[in-house]
Parts: C-alpha cells; structure tokens; sequence
RNA sequence: GCUGGCGUAGCUCAACGGUAGAGCACCUGUUUUGUAAACAGGGGGUUACGGGUUCAAAUCCCGUCGCCAGCUCCA
C-alpha cells in the first residue's frame, strides 16, 4: 500500500482517535471502512462510532449480510438477491428452493447469526475486475447478482466475512462482533427488482441497532404503536366498523359520522373564508364522460363500472348473436354495454359544471369545492383500514384560473395546508413533488409548463421539497403532502396538481378583457386530501383523545346515585341547548365504574353530579386533558369552559 | 393481483382429532353508591362459508370470502 493512501484505522490510530468502538470513518460526507485506502492525500477523518447516527446503517447493513451467511449456511442452495440497510432495520431478498420461511426457521437462521458474530471475523473489502466477478457469481451460482453486476458501472468490489462473499459496494463494520443487537422480524414475498412481472423471492426483514438497549426500546415503540392503530382504536372507541359484505368500505358509526361531519364542517367554514363555492355532483356518469376525461383510458383498472338489466342484456345478446373471437373482444362487448361509470375523481363533472355556461375572467378564479363520493376499485392486497379504501370523499376542490393566477394560487394553498395542520397539531408535513409518470394524456410540453409551475410556485414559499419522479397523476403532476401513521408509515394527505389537459379535453373556455376566448388552467386540490385517510392518520395522531372540538362526545355526566339522575338530565338538556355535545351515563353502576367507562371514551370532560352540584346547579368537573379534578362549576361555567374549545384553534375569535 | 400468516360469543382469548369454554360486554334482580371495575343470576356459538378425509373435525385436506404483514399499485 502507497504511502499516499493510508486507511481511516492508520489515521486515527496516529491521531489517538481509535477506539474500539469506531465503525467506520467520514471523509468529506463520504464514508469509509476503517481498512480502506482513503483517497489520496487524506488527512483529516471523521470516526463514526456506535452511537453516530451514520453508524445505524452500516451496522444494519452489515447484519443483513451475517443473515444471509446464516441462512445460506442453513439452507443450501439458497440464492441472494438484495439485502440493503432500511429506515427501520434491514431485509434481504432470497430464492429458497423449497420456499418460504417460517417462524421456526427465523429463530434457527438468529442462532445461526449469534455464531457468526461470535467467530469475530472481519469484514474485507476486495475490488474486482469484472470478469473475475462474473466467474466468481458463476461459480456460486448465484444468478441474481450476476444479473446485477451486469447493470453495475464503475469499480466493482466484494465484501467477505469469514468464508462468506458478497457483491457488495460497503461500507461494512470492521469485523462481526460490532453487531451487537439485532433481531429478525417478519418475512415477506418481495418481487425481484420490484417488477411484478418477475419471480417473487422470500424476504426477511430484521432491525439492528448499537445496544441492546436502543433495540429494546425500538421494540417497545413499535408495540405501543401498535396500540394507536387507527384500526384498534377506531373499532374499541366505536368510531368506524368494517364488514365483510363491503370490503375496505369504511362503516363511520354515530360517534365516527360525527368527526367526520366535523372535519368536513371545519373545512367548510375555511372555504368561506378562502372563496371557495361548495357544489354536489352526481354519483353515475355516461362513460362517454370519462372518455372525454381520460379516466378510461388511463384509470380503467381502478374505476368500478356500472350496468342495467338493459345493459347486461344487449350486452349477452351480442355475445351470444357474434360470439367474440377471445376474452379481450368479450370484455369489449360488455364494456361497450355497461354504458355507466361510478365516478372515481371530482374533475370531470366540475369540468362539466365549468362548461356548462359562458365563463368570463371575471369570475377567475372559481373555486369550485365539493364532497362527493368517490369509488375506486383497489386490488385486494392494497386495502387498509381508512388508509386505504374502495369508497371516500375527499376536502376536494378545482381551482379554474389563469395561467398568471397559477402561482398566487399555489403559495395561498400552501399556507392553507400548512394552517390547517397546525390546527390538528401535526408536524409539518414532507413535500414532494410528484412529476409526470408513465402513463399518462398530454402532450410532455404541457407537462413541462405544469411541472414548472409547481416547482416555481413551492419554491417561491421557500418550503423544502423534493422530487418525486414519475409519481404526478395521469393528468397532471402533483405536489404532495404527507404525514405519517403510528407505525412510521407514510401517507400522502393534502395535495395540489396543475392541470393543463383536462381543460383542453374538455375544450373549456372564458372570455378575457380583451373580448377573446382563452383556456383556463385547472388545479386539483385537497387539503385533508381523503376524508377517510386523514381521519385514520389522526386517530393514530391524537391515540383516539379528540380534542373538544372534535370529540364526538364532550362531555358526560355521571350521577353518584339515582337521586341526582333528574339534575343531571336536565343539565345535560341545557348543554345542549348551547351547541354541546353531552350524555349521561344513569346506568345502575357505583361512580368509579362510570368514570371508568367514560374515561375508556376518551371523554375530554366527565361531570359529576351528587347532593352539592344539585345544590349548587353545578358540575364536578374532571379534564381528561389535564389528568384532574378541576373543582365545582357552575352549569354556566361548564358551557363557558367548553365552548371556548368548541372549535378549531384558528377559528377562535 | 402476488407471497406468507390468520379467521372460535359483541370484544380479548382458551380448547388443537373425542361433550365448544373463560373474562369483559349484554339482559334481569339486589345494592343507592363521591373520581379507573359492587354482588348474584341469565341469555348468547351450524367454530367465516362450501366441499372432502375419518367411527368421530373448531382441530387434518381442498376451494371461496374476509382480515393481517409485506411486494406491486395509490388519496
């Protein structure tokens, strides 16, 4: 080895920075094996040690590699495809001749693992010319990588640890005991390349970390997320039900109808305030409708189509007069029939709401905003929960404007969002911009102009993004905003698209000053985005304790004993009257019990009522926000008190 | 849709080839109760559905439906 070149070890064993818990070094943002020949001249180097935060990776990724030595070890005959580190832990893909992995196998592939950490072996990084690689891959037999490497540019290397190798670019720790907690998950199918055309291979997912101690801690997260589950939650708080007769067809029950209501009556008061006009559409649309829109075309799969008796009989007729050569041609002759869609997007009747009458600039921009339902089939395996369902509505709302309205009108809805989810107490949501995909209507300079448009519109609110390729609509590129849910996974909520095609589809049209006809520009945009999803992620958010202002219960008065049953009926009366949501519990149960039951609701206030509140015309008050008793108050009080939390944080006066 | 797992009372779970059970919830009674569960009794199941194996199936096998975790796809 030159003098030039020395390794992060060399380095920092001169500077008397070695310890041994260093993982690797950083040289100038770029990371290093401690026995690889840093670039030449190096001299000053970063030790990331176990608890660095860039360490996480390296250390993930190099248990992935340790399980793929156990369980080909284990499991001979066993193919590797990729094993790389994750935000949560690790997986790697296998090819396992008799199939899938069970449980039992899991535990047998960690023994397996715990053996090879404790040989101690290093972790050795190895360039290779490329046909040396190739016969290497040949002679192990290991057709996945070879694939691989094939695609692969540049310097090639391996990685070995013990008598295991790996095409492997690193970095990795300097030898298996740095892996000192690690546990493996779940299995799962996983395509190869991610192609659903392509064979599918057996994937086990594992998570590592520095300590045992930060693993037990992840584990302990991950459980107490699993107690959020908007799913749990929802069904425990009877706010939503599922059966099977509507798959992933959200039930909202009396209580859920009420958040619901209410997340669309806030929405409402803010589009008062923000100009915008709430209409109702129609639910069934001639398909020529959705010809017109692009949506057969481009969103078949997804729509659910709709047919009379009528309909199914031309249709059968037909097919039994001139009996189609294949399925394609049977499938044709029904669709042809089936002369209804059910919608899957409000654009195209408020495109034909916009057309429907001479439109002047004047009007410009019309906001045209509206609930209406929506059904969109999903395949099977993609359901979840509220997440993700085959019927919603969405806070949804197209925006015809001009082309120099396009802006202006990004950066105010920008703000809107940003208002609306502070209002929910949810963190800012990640940006991304989402430009055109595959499949797609338009010409690509209409998607030049609309991409523009949207970068030029977030960029000038100075919030961070980033691109999201190939992941815009079929009509338009979108920019996205997502939250996460209890289990980090991450789901886009509000959204904005700039939309040049669906107005020329349409031939839409408005009159300008000077007396000449021009094209609006359209922009889809949602800010809760589904209804359902965000009520999902929220339940998740606020672990089913609703702000007052949501709640679908506010209050509830429980009596001491039977006496006080008359006050409190009458009180909850008088509550009401003012707007308040409140029960009262009068069930022949002791006053513990029924704090018990209200507190399980997640009341936001529970009322006690026994000789003194009759007396007083009160209310012993307990906040479920403060965790306390918060002492006698006056019926007056009461309303006071709660109302002033009646509505959303901005909308107080 | 694909891979794997799962489906027993309203809920959480037991029984895992040999008579379907518990706790909570529900109903009825007793109790009149002061801040997270009073006591007693009672009702409730074609073990998701359909077929098969067996003297015997919740249990084993096949199919359908649904749910869960991923993959692919998306709000």
């Amino acid at each position: 080895m030159d003098q030039q070149r020395r390794t992060g070890r060399q380095l920092l064993a001169e500077q008397e920075k070695l310890g041994n818990d260093v993982v690797a070094v950083e040289v100038g943002g770029q990371v290093f094996d401690l026995h690889t020949p840093l670039p030449e001249g190096t001299s000053e180097v970063r030790a990331i040690r176990q608890n660095d935060p860039k360490a996480l990776p390296i250390i993930r990724h190099s248990t992935a590699h340790v399980m793929a030595d156990a369980v080909q070890k284990l499991f001979p005959g066993t193919k590797v495809a990729f094993g790389p580190a994750t935000e949560a832990g690790f997986f790697y893909d296998y090819d396992r001749p008799g199939g899938s992995f069970s449980e039992a196998d899991l535990e047998a592939i960690e023994q397996k693992m715990l053996e090879i950490i404790e040989s101690d072996s290093p972790f050795v990084r190895e360039p290779m010319a490329r046909e040396d690689l190739m016969a290497l891959l040949s002679s192990m037999n290991e057709p996945y990588k070879l694939e691989h490497v094939q695609r692969l540019e540049g310097e090639l290397t391996i990685y070995r640890h013990g008598d295991w190798v790996d095409l492997c670019e690193g970095p990795h720790v300097p030898s298996t005991r740095f892996l000192k907690a690690f546990k493996l998950t779940h299995t799962a199918g996983a395509y190869w390349r991610g192609d659903e055309r392509n064979p599918m291979l057996q994937r086990i997912y594992g998570t590592a970390f520095a300590s045992p101690k930060d693993l037990k801690a992840h584990l302990k997260a991950l459980e107490e997320a699993k107690l959020r589950d908007h799913r749990k939650v929802g069904k425990e708080l009877d706010l939503i039900a599922f059966h099977p007769l509507a798959p992933a067809s959200p039930f909202f029950t009396a209580r859920g109808a009420r958040i619901y209501n209410a997340l669309c009556d806030y929405v409402r008061e803010l589009y008062d305030r923000h100009g915008y006009e709430e209409v109702i559409t129609p639910q069934v649309f001639d398909n020529e409708l959705f010809e017109t829109s692009g949506h057969l075309p481009a969103y078949y799969e997804n729509m659910f189509l709709a047919a009379s008796k009528e309909h199914l009989e031309k249709a059968a007729k037909e097919i039994v007069e001139k009996p189609p050569a294949d399925v394609h041609a049977c499938e044709h002759v029904m669709t042809e029939h089936f002369r209804f869609g059910v919608k899957p997007m409000n654009c195209p009747s408020h495109c034909l709401l916009f057309g429907m009458k001479r439109r002047s600039y004047r009007e410009l921009p019309l906001r045209i905003a509206d609930f209406g339902r929506l059904h969109r089939y999903e395949r099977s395996g993609v359901v979840q929960g509220l997440t993700r369902v085959r019927t919603f509505a969405q806070d949804d709302a197209h925006i015809f404007c001009t082309q120099e309205q396009v802006s202006g009108e990004i950066a105010d809805f920008i703000d809107l969002v940003h208002r609306v989810y502070e209002d929910f107490a949810f963190q800012a949501p990640k940006i991304y911009i989402a430009t055109r995909p595959d499949k797609r209507i338009g010409d690509d300079a209409v998607w030049d102009a609309a991409e523009k448009a949207l970068i030029d519109g977030v960029s000038a609110k100075g919030v961070p993004f980033e691109i999201a390729e190939g992941e815009g609509a079929f009509y338009g590129p979108k920019v996205e905003f997502h939250l996460k849910d209890a289990l980090g996974r991450s789901w886009q909520l509000g959204t904005i698209q700039a939309d040049f095609n669906l107005p020329e589809r349409f031939d839409l049209s408005y009159v300008g000053a000077n007396n000449e006809s021009h094209r609006p520009v359209m922009l889809h945009r949602a800010v809760l985005g589904s209804v359902e999803r965000f009520f999902g992620v929220l339940i998740e958010h606020v672990g089913g304790n609703f702000p007052t202002w949501l709640a679908p219960e506010q209050l509830t008065i429980v009596t001491v004993a039977s006496d006080f049953d008359a006050f409190a009926v009458e009180a909850a009366k008088e509550l009401r009257r003012k707007g308040l949501r409140v029960s009262v519990d009068t069930s022949n149960e002791r006053l513990g019990a029924k704090i018990r039951a209200a507190r399980l609701m997640r009341v936001p206030y529970i009322g006690v009522v026994g000789a003194k509140e009759v007396e007083g015309r009160g209310l012993q008050l307990r906040s479920r926000d403060l965790n306390a008793d918060v002492g006698f108050s006056t019926l007056d009080e009461v309303a006071a008190r709660l109302l002033a939390e009646h509505r959303a944080p901005s909308l107080r006066d």
